[in-house]
DNA sequence: CGGAGTATTGAAACCTATCAACAATTGTGG
DNA sequence: CCACAATTGTTGATAGGTTTCAATACTCCG
C-alpha cells in the first residue's frame, strides 16, 4: 500500500537526526577516510567510538562460521555507526564504497548524555525505531518469499533515499547483488534472476548494475505486503 | 560454544531487571487476567499501557495479509509489553496461555522518566539488548537451515529459562509447534521432523508436548552455531 | 585490448513446504 | 469412568522454490 511509504518514512529516518545532533555537538570529531572494502569494526570489539557517516556506504553484517554472513543493514550518510548502550559492536562493519565520516570518542558522547538526559531518550527512541525495522525484516526472512523480499527491499531503500532528498523512484544500489542476497538471506543468483523477472514484468528498470528505477510502485508494494496477485 | 550461553544470557534478560523495577515503581498498576488465546494488543493499536506480566507467556507477532506470521518474539514472567518509544505497538500480543500482568498507565511511565533521567538510560539499553536478539534472529532466518534454526530456539529458550531459575537443560515450551514454526519461519511438519530427528540423535528428550530435555547441549551449541559436523 | 571481477542465465539437486493420513492428547458429556 | 470428538502432533509421499554447479556475458580499468 502507499501508506506503507509514510509509514516506513516515520520509522526509518526521523529518529536520525537528533542522532545527527547529539553525535556533532559532542565536540571534536576526527574525520576519517576509509577505501573500498576496508573494515571499520569487528563483531565482539569493544566500543570505543562512535562514527557519523559524511559519505559512502557501509554494511553491517554478523558472520558464521563456515562464511555465511547476514548483512544486518546498510548505512548511508548520516547514518550512525556504534550508538549501542552495550558494551561491544554486535556486528562488523565494511565500507562498500570508499567512505568519509567523522569519529568521536564514545566517552565524551556518555558524559554527554548525562549532561543531558533529553539525549538519553532520543537515543532510546532511536533504538525502538531501529528495533521496528529489524522486526520488519524478521518477517521479510521468516516468511516472505524471494519476490517479496526483493520488492520490500527496493521499497525499503528508495524510502531512505527519499528521505535523503531522491525523488522516490530512482534508487542508487552502492552494494554489489552478492550484499543483497546477503541481506535478504538469498543467494546472488536468485537476487539477480528476480531483478531480471522484475524487469521483464515492467516493474522495474535496470539502467546499469548501481541503478534501479522503480516503474510501478503499486505492483511492488503489492507484492511486498504478500498481496499474493503478483504478476510475473 | 559454551561461551555463547554466558553472552546471550547478559544480553538476554540482564537489563530486564531495571526495566522491572522501573515499570514497578510507576505505581498504581491493574492487575489483569487473560484467558489462553486472548488478544492484549493489536499491531497497530496506540500504546496506552506498559504491561509487566507475572505469570503466563505471550506470543508477539507481525502477519501479513494472507495469514502467514512471524512470531517476532515470546514472553514470560518479569517480561514487560509496551515499553517502546514510539507511539504505536509493532506487533500483536496474545496470551499463549492463562496469563496474569499488570498494567501501568503509559503516561505515568513516561513522567518517570523525566522526573530520572537514570531511567531514559536504561530503557535505552533495555531497547539495545533487544535489538541485539532481534539481529541474531536475523541471522538465523536468513542463514541457517532449519536444524541450526531449531537448536539455537532451543538453546535461547534454555537461557532464557535458565535466568529464570530453572535448571538450564529442562526446558517448558509453553507454546505450540505451530508458534516455534512461526517464529522460525519453518512449517509445523519440520518443526516436528526435526525433534524427532534430535531425540533420535540423542540431543534431546520429549517427555511430553510441553517438555524438552537438553541431553547434549555441546553437540546442540556445534549445530546452532554452524559448526557443520551434525550428526543425526 | 585483455583480464579480473561482477552479473546473468541455464540445468540439476536439495531442502523445506505441501498434501494427506494417522497417532496421541485433551477435553466433554453421558 | 469411559467413549467420543476435537485439537495437536507425528509421519510419509510428493511437489516446489531456491540453491548449487556451471557456463556465458558484461563492465570496469589498467
Amino acid at each position: 500500500m502507499a501508506t506503507s511509504m509514510v509509514v516506513e518514512n516515520t520509522y526509518g529516518q526521523a529518529w536520525q537526526r537528533p542522532c545527527v545532533d547529539l553525535v556533532r555537538e559532542s565536540g571534536l570529531g576526527v574525520t576519517i577516510n576509509l577505501a573500498a572494502g576496508q573494515t571499520i569494526v569487528v563483531e565482539g570489539d569493544p566500543i570505543d567510538n562512535v562514527y557519523l557517516i559524511v559519505s559512502g556506504s557501509l554494511r553491517l553484517y554478523k558472520a558464521v562460521a563456515d562464511g555465511r554472513r547476514q548483512i544486518i543493514d546498510f548505512l548511508g550518510p548520516k547514518d550512525c555507526l556504534g550508538l549501542t548502550g552495550l558494551g561491544h559492536h554486535a556486528y562488523s562493519a565494511e565500507a562498500i564504497t570508499d567512505v568519509v565520516m567523522i569519529r568521536y570518542p564514545h566517552r565524551r558522547l556518555e558524559s554527554l548524555i548525562e549532561a543531558n538526559p533529553e539525549f538519553g531518550h532520543s537515543l532510546f527512541r532511536l533504538a525502538c525505531s531501529e528495533l521496528g525495522r529489524a522486526q520488519q525484516r524478521m518477517l521479510a526472512l521468516g516468511r516472505k518469499s524471494a519476490e517479496e523480499r526483493v520488492a520490500s527491499f527496493l521499497l525499503d531503500l528508495a524510502n531512505r533515499q527519499w528521505d535523503a532528498g531522491t525523488n522516490g523512484t530512482d534508487i542508487h544500489l552502492a552494494m554489489s547483488r552478492q550484499d543483497i542476497a546477503d541481506h535478504l538471506g538469498l543467494t546472488i543468483e536468485t537476487v539477480s534472476r528476480i531483478f531480471t523477472r522484475f524487469k521483464v514484468a515492467g516493474m522495474i528498470r535496470l539502467p546499469d548494475r548501481h541503478a534501479v528505477v522503480l516503474s510501478d510502485v503499486e505492483r511492488l508494494s503489492n507484492l511486498a505486503d504478500g498481496d499474493e496477485f503478483a504478476a510475473c
